[in-house]
DNA sequence: TCTCCGATTCACT
DNA sequence: GTGAATCGGAGAA
């Protein structure tokens, strides 16, 4: 069954695991349709996380991040890579979950990559998009945390939290 | 305007 | 382990 916006509006501490092993569907416009079981999320969490964009305040960029919970927001990272993150808890309080990990898609760049997304779902909702949702099918299984990835420039307490989130067993079938 | 640099990945040494 | 690719946001000038 298709997540809608209750499922989204809770802290990001408490989605970012959830969203382990729910399935990340992608419809391509020309009907074509795929789905992979999400194996690793990222927590960044509102205006006080030196490791959150948001902790800038609200920009252009950031936006989204103070939206309704289940806005995607989208950036693009080192000029190639797009980022896909859903926005939760609610509007005004900055808080994103990063998608790093789904199906045999290892990477956040890898994972934007292969499902063609880019800036034009930046703002849009993952509960109310023709082409991009997230699904669950009852799956759940144990997880374990590491420090976030990339972030070392958010200096303590923020490099050591650990609010990355892998599943431990899964498997790529389902 | 101009400069710096990033929530990454891949090719090389 | 090191460095290149590549570009827009944020902050300084």
């Amino acid at each position: 069954m298709k997540l809608g916006y209750d499922f989204f509006a809770s802290d990001v501490l408490i989605l970012a695991p959830e969203l382990l092993g729910k399935i990340l569907v992608r419809k391509f416009p020309d009907g074509n349709t795929i789905r992979l079981r999400i194996i690793e999320t990222e927590a960044y969490r509102g205006t006080d996380d030196l490791a959150c964009h948001a902790s800038k305040g609200k920009t252009p960029r950031t936006e989204p991040m103070f939206m309704e919970a289940g806005t995607i927001y989208i950036y693009l990272i080192y000029g190639m890579y797009w980022m896909l993150n859903i926005v939760c808890s609610e509007i005004d309080n900055p808080q994103a979950v990063l998608i790093r990990g789904a199906g045999k898609y290892n990477g956040p760049g890898k994972l934007t990559k292969a499902l063609r997304i880019d800036k034009t779902f930046n703002k849009t909702s993952i509960f109310e998009n023709e082409f991009l949702w997230i699904e669950d099918d009852d799956f759940s299984g144990e997880y374990f945390t590491s420090p976030r990835v990339g972030i070392d420039y958010a200096g303590e307490p923020w490099i050591s939290m650990p609010w990355n989130f892998k599943l431990k067993n899964f498997k790529i079938d389902f």
